[in-house]
DNA sequence: GCAGACTCGGAAAGCGCTCTCCAAGAGAGG
DNA sequence: CCTCTCTTGGAGAGCGCTTTCCGAGTCTGC
């Protein structure tokens, strides 16, 4: 294995004594091809060290091999200090070994790639059509995108992770959202909890606006009309910022939802803060099961989010549509379960 | 932008009514073409849709614009349950983050590979001296790994986050894993701790030793010749059995260096389940400032890692090296920095 | 013993692109 | 007016691979 060009078919093909395509053969296995032969072919393979191009073989074949992981953002300019915060986030590595989890035993690659701009997602649905990848996960951040649309369009083959905000017709897989929410509600106020209010995300975000419409839908069933709200960002500094303002309205507050674990955590410093016991005095509850619940002061209750399952099922479904571009379009929404700690 | 085959060079080039080669050379952005022409090609490019196929662009020029994130580990069999945790730990993220803040920059994208077998690695050399990337960034988990051997061997421009365990000409970025370690020993000192023990990570991983080693050296410079030391393998379970172990051997331990915030997360657990308060009983002090050290109850005190900025410099590293790959072989260590919180 | 069916391997045509070479035309200098 | 140089665009040769098409050889059955 010297350091020079890497050795090519040709090279194999010369070393072993027959044409190209009989080398071809070999390698990709087609019958039809003396056993002798095949032996000889494969020696010459070791003694050359010779790996196909993958490049090559793709451009005629048409197929890479990889799978493109797309996080679509809507910045404005390219030096989104959010995106720091999204890949630090445990979701974005729960997503990558869910999808992993399949892919790699299928020897399909991932790569990754984050498009903001409207140029952008132009371009990469660009390259998608023309071979660059077999077909897509789209991670959809902003509120309102036109990716989904786009992709849809292209023919490309996708599959989102979280439902797309306009019904478009794209697989996606996506969790209960409102279901969990409402989970959430009947645990508060099974605990006894009698004044509650939530901590949610942007209410344009259709994850979030689940959570808030589930969570509202429970606690009218049960006589509670109006839910105290203040809505964050996700994060944990929102999360904190949010509780402290929700405890200024509503000072009584015995028990509250808070979208995510992350703006949990946040929640438990303001808490915290104001020498309140958790869960004593009021009852918190999170949603996501991340990493970040078990770490948390008391460890969270919260709703989990199979997200790594998610992510294997999206993978599958893409893997599935590539195979099958005419399948019908598919979505696979999981049901979240209620995951009891100390919290509430 | 109908949704057949994808446009090609030939297409456009029959619209403008000019050859291939013009097409590519406006394209391309190469001079020596009248002006004329030029914006005759950019409409008949737009009026097709067209956009290159970087499989085919790359085939010739050599040059994929994309670069491998390798995440090497030392499986057995596949279905390596590790790799789950590996992804949902932030440490992942962080990488990915500060990889893609300079890689977008420059338009180049992330293609990830898992690799455990050897096998696998050698398939993997082979696909990048195929030009399958332009180079490798290289997390590298085992021991004792062939890869980074078989990376320099093969020429390949590659750089690592975290020294290689053995010596191999390759570039790297990394932490001066025993300044941090160094720095936590005299912060435990400062505050008056004088029975002081170690959770420490697995001794044959380089990041684990410095850290190991610089502890010891720096408690030795302040006569404590012998620290008491239980080793985990870095998750948070491994960190509270450890802590516990601890304490059986030592009971009047009040200070401990952990080898990593998550393992300082299970510390801390085991310490509340044992009654000790921290850091009145007991300073703990973690490492990596890791989002689980906010999160900690107490907040806690720990040595910075600045991940983000190390991934960022690898990719500069490696951009650079694969513009011009006789570049000296570079390293760039960073020095940690202690973060005051409220647990030492 | 020979037509027909089958098996196997080679030649060669691309996949979509870049880039070297070359020819043709334009302009300048003698 | 002719030659020399310079600019510009086209023809075409690949990059490394797959795959169709064929021809040559092998085997069977009548």
């Amino acid at each position: 294995m010297r350091s020079g060009r890497a050795p090519t078919l040709e090279d194999v093909a010369r070393v072993a004594g027959v044409s190209r395509a009989t080398v071809s053969r070999v390698i990709n296995g087609i019958r039809n091809v003396d056993p002798q032969l095949h032996e000889v072919v494969w020696d010459a393979v070791g003694q050359t060290g010779y790996v196909p191009n993958r490049l090559a073989r793709s451009l005629v074949t048409r197929r890479t091999g990889t799978v493109a992981l797309v996080v679509s953002d809507s910045e404005t300019h390219d030096d989104d200090p959010f995106m720091g915060r999204f890949f630090a986030d445990p979701f974005f590595g729960r997503v990558v070994g869910g999808l992993m989890s399949v892919l790699r035993r299928e020897g399909v690659q991932l790569a990754l790639q984050i498009v903001g701009t409207d140029e952008g997602k132009k371009r990469l649905v660009g390259d998608l059509r023309s071979g660059q990848a077999d077909g897509a996960i789209v991670l959809s951040l902003p509120a309102v995108d036109p990716l989904p649309d786009m992709l849809a369009q292209a023919d490309v083959p996708a599959v989102m992770i979280g439902r797309p905000a306009e019904p478009v017709p794209i697989d996606y897989v996506d969790l209960a959202n409102d279901t969990g929410a409402a989970m959430a509600a009947e645990h508060l106020l099974a605990r006894g909890c009698r004044r509650i209010g939530m901590i949610s995300g942007p209410a344009d975000v259709p994850a979030s606006s689940d959570r808030i419409s589930g969570f509202r839908r429970a606690m009218a069933r049960h006589g509670h009309g109006w839910v105290p709200t203040v809505s964050g960002n996700f994060t944990q500094d929102s999360g904190e910022t949010a509780m402290r303002t929700l405890l200024a309205e509503q000072p009584a507050l015995d028990g509250v939802f808070v979208a995510n674990d992350l703006m949990a955590l946040g929640a438990l410093l303001a808490l915290r803060e104001s020498a309140r016991a958790v869960p004593a005095d009021i009852a918190v509850i999170g949603f996501d099961d991340s990493s970040a619940a078990t770490a948390a002061a008391p460890p969270l209750t919260t709703i989990r989010h199979p997200l790594e399952d998610m992510a294997a099922e999206a993978a599958r479904l893409l893997l599935a549509r590539i195979e099958e571009p005419t399948l019908r379009v598919a979505s696979v929404i999981y049901e979240p379960s209620l995951i009891h700690r100390a919290s509430a």
